[in-house]
DNA sequence: ACCTGAACACCGTTCAAGT
DNA sequence: ACCTGAACACCGTTCAAGT
């Protein structure tokens, strides 16, 4: 047995990702597995851990594409829109992102490295691009202070994040209250309202 | 075997959850198991689904005692400050649950039940007093409309969350920006801000 | 009636041994 | 050198069979 090598090192860890992409579209993150990555690629367990360092490992390869397709996502829709309404104009792209990949979205929360460990470099930077271009659009809200734009960037997106968090995963207990849509908009207006005339 | 009797169904349920919590502070969500829970208390992990739903449904059961220790805590904490103090408080004292037991509070994210599959009431209901609390401290500054102070309590609520979500996991890429605390309180502080002075 | 033990169908991880 | 197969130590879930 062995030695087929009818891929290369890179083309395995390609297929496996575009697989476990495709896993975890189908099945959730609570089904996801090593194993059946393998399956679907046509190669043992193995050989996953030959060219991958691990469980965590494989699964920030796949958490990886979907920060880049996130991106990209909020890129195309950015359109010309400016200040507030720009803003909202990114809320709803990262929303309409998150119901469509709901299950690749999730994932990239639902997945934790071990307490202690930081995220490698090379998928931070894919987060920091993500923020960048938040901090681009509010630059001229904050009087153009590059260091404002970048508090105000992770402040508004992480509150942005925990609505649609706990409203698709139905722990906001939206008995009464309105839809997320409405929720996000009122905090997008009312933050930056009170960040502006400060 | 069998027919030990040494506890009534409820005892059984009362020393699982009770083992369960200590197992998920212990270890985290990730190394939690209904198998090494049944160790811990003796008996076997049929036992244990003669007298739980499944799995899910244990996880909720030590996940509301995480709520309920939380909702204290909040409620110990709370003090005699009103209107934006009194929401900075609820929001520190937020913060240091989530720092002293952070798997605990991990895990009440990390946990998801299938796609489509409501919260059961008795669960719901331990969600709905965490808010309660935040509205309480909130009406004065609606102006008295309980409607207004629920949808902000939720808005301001999940907000907060998402900032220490982000940030407690490192997900946050504070290179350059404040602590969470610091998020928290320009969150807070100009929200309310926006809301009040419109 | 209550509980066990064993079975089933899975996991992540490692590594000697084949080609 | 590359990949497999098997092993190890786990999972969640079910249920016939003991007491």
């Amino acid at each position: 047995m062995a030695r087929r090598s009818d891929h290369t090192r890179e083309e395995i860890r390609a297929l496996a990702i575009k697989a476990g992409v495709a896993l975890l579209s189908e099945s959730g993150f609570a089904k996801f597995s090593t194993r059946e990555v393998a399956r679907r690629i046509g190669y043992t367990v193995g050989t996953l851990y030959n060219v991958f360092g691990g469980y965590d490992d494989i699964v920030l390869h796949i958490n990886a594409v979907t920060l880049d397709d996130l991106s990209r996502a909020m890129q195309a829709r950015k359109g010309k829109r400016e200040g507030a309404a720009g803003i909202r104009q990114l809320a709803l792209s990262y929303l309409a992102f998150a119901r469509e990949h709901y299950f690749r979205w999730s994932a990239l929360f639902e997945h934790n490295l071990p307490q202690g460990t930081p995220l490698p470099d090379w998928y931070a930077v894919k987060i920091q691009e993500l923020f960048r271009q938040v901090e681009e659009m509010l630059l001229p809200l904050v009087g153009g202070k590059p260091k404002q734009a970048a508090e105000a960037a992770r402040v508004l997106w992480a509150s942005i994040h925990g609505i649609y968090a706990l409203g698709l995963s139905g722990k906001l207990d939206t008995v009464g209250a309105g839809s997320v849509e409405g929720m996000v908009t009122s905090l997008i207006d009312h933050y930056l309202e009170g960040l502006t005339k400060a």
